[in-house]
This record gives C-alpha cells, structure tokens and sequence, in this order.
RNA sequence: GGAGGUGUCGCCUAGUCCGGUCGAUGGCGCCCGCCUGCUAAGCGGGUUGAGGGUAAAACCUCUCGCGGGUUCAAAUCCCGCCACCUCCGCCA
C-alpha cells in the first residue's frame, strides 16, 4: 500500500535472477550490496551493482554513467583543491610582503583568483552531475526479492479461512452496502463536496476508526515504539530524501504556492525526523509509531476499484519505523512483518503475505512484503499493510549516521503499515457481516467501542 | 502580518565593531594514558563532519544556520533566505 507501482518498475526483467532464499547469511550479502549507492563501494565493483541493476529491470548502463561522473568530479576537485591551496600560501605571504614584492604577489595572485573561481565553478558543475545521476539510482533489490515485476510475487503464508457464505445461507455484501446500512460510511457527499475517491466516515464508521487508530497506537506503544503525530506536510528535502519524488511523484499532491508536500505515508516525516543526525549506537533500534492522514493522488489508477472507500485520495494510519544498523535490519524486516501479522491475526482477517518481486519495489526499498486481507465480495487478497527494509538508501539521501568504533556510517531505515484506516474498514466490514447486515466486532476493539460486540443497521 | 534580537566543532562559550597571526578560545561532557587499596580528585594528551590523496601514512581542500557578493584573502564586510526567541496584531 505504500509504494506506488511505477513506470521503471514495469520494465520487464530479462535474465533477472533471484539468488535463492537459501543464500548462506542475507546480511554479509546485503553489506557490500546495500552500499552501490555509495559511490566508492560502486567504483570498486562495478559489475555488482550492474547486475543489481538489471535484476530489478532497470539500465544497467547507469552505472556506467556514474562511474564516467565520478570520474570527472574526482579530476575537478583535485585541479581545484591544488589552485586553492596555491592561493592560500599565496594570500598568507602577501599579509605579511611589503611595498614592491607585495605588488608582485598581488598580480600573482589575482591572476591566480580567476582560475580557482573558474575551477571551482568546473568542481561543482562535476559535483552536480554525479549528484543527479547517483539519485536517480534505485536501492537494490535484495538477493532473496523474487524476480520480475507487480505479479511475480511470492506467497509466503496463508493464515485463516476465508469464509463460507455459501454456507451460511446468504450473499456477502459489500462494504459500501453495508456501510449505508450501519451509516458508517458516505462516498455520495464525499463527492460532492471533495470529488471522486473522497468520502465521510459517518457515527459508529468514524468510532471504528477512532477504535482502529487508538488500538494500534496503544499496541505498539506497549511493543516499544514511541507514539507521534507528524506533520503531514513536508518540504521537498524529505520527499525527495525517502525516494517519494522518483517513479512515485505523479503520485504525490504538492503545493507549489508553499513548496510543499502532502505525505503519502507518514513514512516521509519519520524518516526526515532524524535527517543530518547522527545517532549513538547505543541508542538504537529506534521505534516510532505515528498517526497521520495520507494523501494519494493515484495518478493512472482511473477505473481501478472505484467502488466505495478501497482506494481513495486520503486515509488516515498508523505506521510503524525503526532506525537500525544495516546488519540488525533484516531481522528488523522480519520483527515488523510478525507485529502487522499479529494485528490481523487480532482482527480475525483470513490474510496472506507476499514477498514483493524485485521489478514491483519502491525506490527506497531492497525487500518488501505485504500482507493481503481477503476481501469476500472481491473474492481475492488485497493489500493491508506492507513493510520494506530501505537499508541505508534513505539515511544516505537525508543525511542519518550512527556513530560507531570506526567513524560514522549510514543507519538503516524500515517501514511498515500497522493500520491503514480505509482498508481495514473495508476488509472488517465484509468478513464480519451477518446475514442481517450487522457486523462482529472483534475482540480486540470492543475496549474502544464502549464494550459493544456487533454494529447493527440504523433503522 | 509588523518591529527587534539571536544562530560558532555533543552542550555552553570567546572571536564579528577595527578582514590575514582563527579550522577557530575557554569550560563541561566524553575517550586514552599517568597517578591512586577502590572510587573521587589531580596531572598529561585527544575529542566537528565531509571530500581528495596514500598500500597505510603524510599531506591537501571544504565545513562558523543556508545561499550569493565584495576582496589577493571572509566566522569577521554587503545582499537574500531559513530557523529560533521577544514584543505587537490576527487566529483554531
């Protein structure tokens, strides 16, 4: 739910080849891996990171790109740094030269400012491209990602039954039938006043979200993360910063007027939360869970699930994020996806989880999963929740380094949905419905729900 | 929205009027060593980050909120921007 598919992640994969999930350790793999984006990792082992490249199906003659900048930017900056130095033994003779020797050095040395102005001009213009080029760069796909594009997933587990309607006796309604029913959910005048994909959630379908919202945060604050409330508009540094502003910009709303953002995910205020920090060691993992509204665009998604409030133009959620070390990041991936498992599990949803193909990857992320909620009158899993491990693909963008024995290094940064609200009203209203168009409330929420066990129609 | 003030290496701070001797003072904290039954105190040293360079060093460059300008030379002068603080106005 969070990455929006996009234009390079639908070229097909040729000659892609996962390495199998039986690769000996994912992380001392990952750790030279991980590091492409940096360019002296990437000088020193060019057909790594072109191999990288085309497993996720994209150029791989970038890299060439980048190595031919580096190159450049590397001749610039030394022909620059030795003018500059020049000029500076230079300037501290003239301070102390007097009457004509001073006049000589001037000349010199005016001459000379010409020429380090003009080179330093050469240095940044180098500095610039290498600059572009390297952030264009994808992170790169872990080994054990599957190969291929959007349907090239991996099920990784099934857990619970879909319901047998049949059997009960009746026809599942929709969501949205059963949402005029219980006067929880209004799309007509969520069209009229905001347009298509915008809705009202109406008495007890606003407490289900206010339910919803408090029960994640309060769950996951008693796992360890630190509850917040982020600013859901953000400037273009922490768009660009978590990989938001690549394949996925069609898909984010700005405000030129103001030259910002409206997040997508509160992943992007989370992960620009600790931007030019460094971190002690010592003090990670660290755990954030914040609520926010997010604000989709879905650019090219006209005609996909325009009925009711299953992809819609904004939502509120509660998302979990952790700052690690690269090496702990794995098992962190994995600690997430048990935690998203958990919640459903406590939502008694049937749901799946699916490794993400290499080609179906956000910018940011080396591995994704999903979990996918089965959705009755769909009649197949849908996305819920996901979680990537971005490795250090965004603490590099936005400047986070742990501080470490040997100097500093980029943390790694991981995401993951914990309660998207929309969705997770769409897949309880359908799979807990009854025949007469109440619907079960799990166990779990009745705490935020006054106690109450069924939501029944009004009228 | 208006007026004023502030922004220095983890924290605090000197320097900015009068440009070069300031990559930058001092204290706290932290690290290493000495000393000491132990701890504390004391003594000596180290302690921004990044890039280039090297086998590794040496060495060089950049970094005083950010960006630009003036100058042979900018923490220091000029311009713009940003953030924070104070006061006034407005407002959920």
């Amino acid at each position: 739910m969070l990455a929006v598919a996009g234009r390079c992640g639908r070229l097909d994969v040729e000659g892609g080849v996962a390495i199998g999930s039986d690769a000996q350790s994912p992380a001392s793999v990952l750790v030279t891996l991980a590091g492409v984006i940096d360019v002296r990792t990437l000088r020193a082992d060019p057909a790594l990171a072109r191999d990288a490249q085309e497993r996720r199906g994209e150029p791989p003659e970038l890299i060439d790109a980048v190595l031919a900048a580096d190159e450049s930017r590397r001749v610039a900056v030394t022909g620059f740094e030795a003018m500059r130095a020049e000029q500076k033994q230079l300037g501290k003779q003239v301070a102390r030269a007097q009457g004509g020797r001073k006049q000589d050095l001037l000349a010199r040395t005016r001459a000379l400012a010409v020429q380090v102005k003009q080179a330093d001009a050469d240095r940044e213009r180098a500095d610039d491209e290498l600059h572009a080029l390297l952030w264009t760069l994808p992170n790169l796909a872990a080994p054990e990602a599957p190969a291929g594009g959007e349907d090239d997933f991996r099920v990784l587990d099934e857990v619970g039954q879909p319901r047998d309607f049949a059997a009960a006796g009746f026809e599942p309604r929709d969501h949205l039938e059963l949402g005029r029913l219980l006067g929880a959910i209004d799309t007509e005048r969520g069209a009229k006043v905001s347009g298509a994909r915008f809705y009202y959630l109406t008495g007890v379908g606003a407490q289900l979200e206010l339910a919803l919202v408090q029960a994640a945060m309060d769950r996951a604050a008693r796992w360890g993360f630190t509850p917040m409330i982020p600013p859901a508009l953000v400037r273009p540094r922490a768009m660009e910063g978590t990989g938001f502003l690549g394949q996925a910009a069609a898909d984010v709303y700005s405000l030129p007027a103001d030259d910002l953002y409206l997040v997508g995910t509160s992943e992007v205020p989370l992960a620009a939360y600790h931007a030019d920090e460094i971190l002690d060691a010592g003090s990670l993992p660290r755990r954030y869970a914040a609520f926010s509204p997010c604000y989709r665009r879905e650019a090219g998604s006209y005609g996909k699930d325009t009925r009711g409030i299953f992809r819609v133009h904004w939502f509120d959620k509660v998302e979990m994020f952790t700052y690690t070390t690269l090496a702990d990041s794995y098992a962190e991936h994995e600690r997430l996806l048990a935690w998203e498992r958990e919640w459903l599990g406590e939502l008694d949803l049937p749901y799946r989880v699916i490794d993400t193909a290499a080609g179906d990857l956000g910018l940011s992320a080396a591995r994704k999963y999903d979990c996918e909620a089965w959705i009755p009158t769909q009649g197949r899993y849908r996305e819920l929740s996901s979680t990537s491990n971005c490795t250090q693909y965004q603490a590099r963008r936005l400047d986070i380094r742990l501080r470490a024995e040997s100097g500093t290094q980029p943390v790694a940064t991981l995401n993951g949905t914990l309660m998207a609200s929309a969705r997770t009203i769409v897949a309880l209203l359908e799979n807990h419905q009854r025949a007469d168009g109440s619907v079960r409330v799990p166990a779990l929420l009745r705490p935020y729900l006054q106690g109450r066990e069924l939501l029944e129609p009004i009228r």
